[in-house]
DNA sequence: CTGAAAGCGCTTACAG
DNA sequence: CTGAAAGCGCTTACAG
């Protein structure tokens, strides 16, 4: 069969030169729009590819392009065990499949519970010359800034974590933090009385506010108990990261007060800080729930000491981010600008099998 | 700086070719195992494979090489929304990745409830040539015979759904169903009396055993409730397909006879059968939980019919079936020989956010 | 068994 | 502005 009329076959550049009448070189141009091609020249590539669908074998285009992608990211440092390794992960992955077609990645970090060291993480990053960026949104005024410097210079980036509204993110992975606030409420509710107390702990640092995270989370925590008629109250800890003397101090003052506690939450990953304090001191009828599969937090799950873990899958958060970016430097592709990721439920029983692999 | 010292370059065909002394075809031919290498060349290359760290470049090789790849799979239909077609799905997304990739896909289906029609589609397939299959385990034996078959044709196999023991498949990808059954129980014993009933329902057809995987749910969930001093009863109902009005009959009696029922489950995907009834009766007190977010399923889970679904990442399943099959054929890769699943759980507010997506 | 060479479909200097 | 040619890192006949 004549190869060149065979209609299963696929366009190359090469069958549209030869039907414009000028070389690959020109129609190369034509595609993408490099300038130097004749109104002539011009007219007849564009006539040809008006008439057949060219589509582009983005794997040659890849193969041969020698331009170098390169993408940054600027998330929280962390510990082996800890929530943002998982992320830190799930980007190491994305970045070792890419690295073949062009992309490279490099990460920079900061300390979460510091707004000093994300300028500072910030400052380094903004020395290199990149084309893309991924950005963990924890301190909000600072990414805002942060965004538009980068609008100026027309670098896309994605927002991970949580969402920032009014920005200009190409996307967004994460939770709806709302509702996963909300899932806490819920295990939460159905297992203590309508009228028992709950415990809210939270970590303290260096005068910080909240993130935007777990401002959210709280709120669809709240929001879920007035809406079903909860009828206790909640009680507040205060409690530091490393500092179990001082913790266990906090909370025997909590539990001294009058009033019968019988849930417990956490809104960030530390629920294993208030779980040692329970496990400790044996108050097994209070029912702990907390975020996010880290080492310690795993454990207290099997151990009996933690009720249920809501998680949000952080390797893929991290994963898809830097796909999506790859998906736009490469092919000009857009991702959705919200991408929300399933909110896992973890119990004793389905912990084993929570392994991110997939 | 010299390029070939380069410690960031990645190293290529050539380099290897030049450590080692040979041409580029000899290396190739050692990394694919295509043979015609004498033993000395053999020891050369496999000697500086064993120190350097060569990756293919995977986007030159697939632009380069002319074989095609087919893969057949062998699943059960499905109507839109249910759960095969989640299945389904996943298949078709990891062959529209690969596609590009030499790869192609073609798809078999049976009637889950009919064992001939398994060995009719069966018949069909192994008309065609192929070189990797990916099968649905629900018919134990006669998939343990195409087992044997393809074991003859030296054609690997993956398996989908259930895992069945002492076969060559090269991967399994599902759930651990023992495991999956324990939870279910454990979300029932959550809600319910001690020694309250629980309704377990099951669907007949065609005098059919039940597969391997709700035996094996089934098995973990009585195993939960002995474990854990559940002192009712169990009392079960057979029930059909698409016959609302056999049914409700039978259900009606069921919940006539004496005893409390606060729980319910169904072991296959079709929790909305009996869902359907508690719905009608409004017998609000009982809690029914069942297996795989299928459309009719999340709509009785939003509802507050069912009170949890409990899933499997169906749309993961297929996809990852396919890639582990296509890693196989390309790069003679072998995944894992067991690949669990995470078991997730589902309540009415996590349920939106449960899409598989990533 | 072995290596040199052509080719996959594109991009990229480069000479004219 | 234009085209011929080299090259991206592989695979694949093919001659020896």
């Amino acid at each position: 069969m004549d190869k060149t009329s065979d209609p299963t076959k696929k366009i190359r550049i090469v069958d549209v030169a030869r039907m414009a009448g000028v070389s690959v070189g020109t129609v190369d141009r034509v595609i993408h729009n490099r300038g130097r091609v004749s109104e002539e020249n011009l007219r007849k590539v564009k006539g040809v590819l008006d008439i057949v669908d060219y589509q582009p074998n983005l794997i040659a285009r890849s193969l041969a392009s020698r331009k170098q992608y390169r993408i940054v990211t600027l998330t929280p440092e962390a510990a082996p065990g800890e929530y943002w390794k998982d992320v830190h992960k799930g980007i190491g992955k994305a970045a070792a499949e890419t690295t073949g077609y062009n992309i490279h990645v490099e990460n920079f970090h900061f300390n979460q519970y510091d707004a000093v060291s994300f300028d500072r993480a910030q400052t380094a990053m903004l020395e290199k010359e990149f084309d893309a960026a991924v950005i963990a949104t924890l301190f909000t005024e600072p990414v805002i800034r942060l965004s538009r410097l980068l609008d100026k210079r027309k670098i896309p980036y994605v927002y991970l974590d949580s969402n920032i509204a009014g920005q200009n993110q190409l996307s967004y992975f994460g939770t709806e933090s709302y509702d996963a606030g909300a899932i806490a409420a819920r295990l939460l509710t159905e297992k203590i009385a309508r009228t028992s107390d709950i415990l809210v702990c939270r970590i303290i640092h260096s005068g910080e506010n909240d993130s935007t995270q777990i401002r959210n989370r709280k709120k669809g925590f709240c929001d879920f108990l007035e809406k079903n008629g909860y009828a206790g109250k909640l009680r507040y800890a205060h409690l530091r990261l490393n500092d179990d003397a001082y913790n266990f101090e906090v909370l025997d003052k909590v539990f001294a007060e009058p009033g019968k506690i019988e849930g417990a939450v956490t809104f960030n990953s530390t629920c294993y800080i208030p779980g040692k304090y329970l496990k400790a001191k044996r108050l097994s009828q209070v029912n702990l729930v907390g975020y996010d599969v880290t080492g310690r937090n795993a454990d207290m799950l099997r151990d009996g000491v933690v009720i249920a873990l809501i998680a949000q899958r952080p390797e893929y958060q991290g994963y898809y981010s830097i796909k999506a970016l790859y998906e736009k430097l490469l092919f000009g592709k857009r991702t959705d600008k919200v991408n929300l990721m399933p909110i896992d439920i973890l119990i004793r029983e389905n912990i084993d099998y929570y392994h991110n692999k997939f």
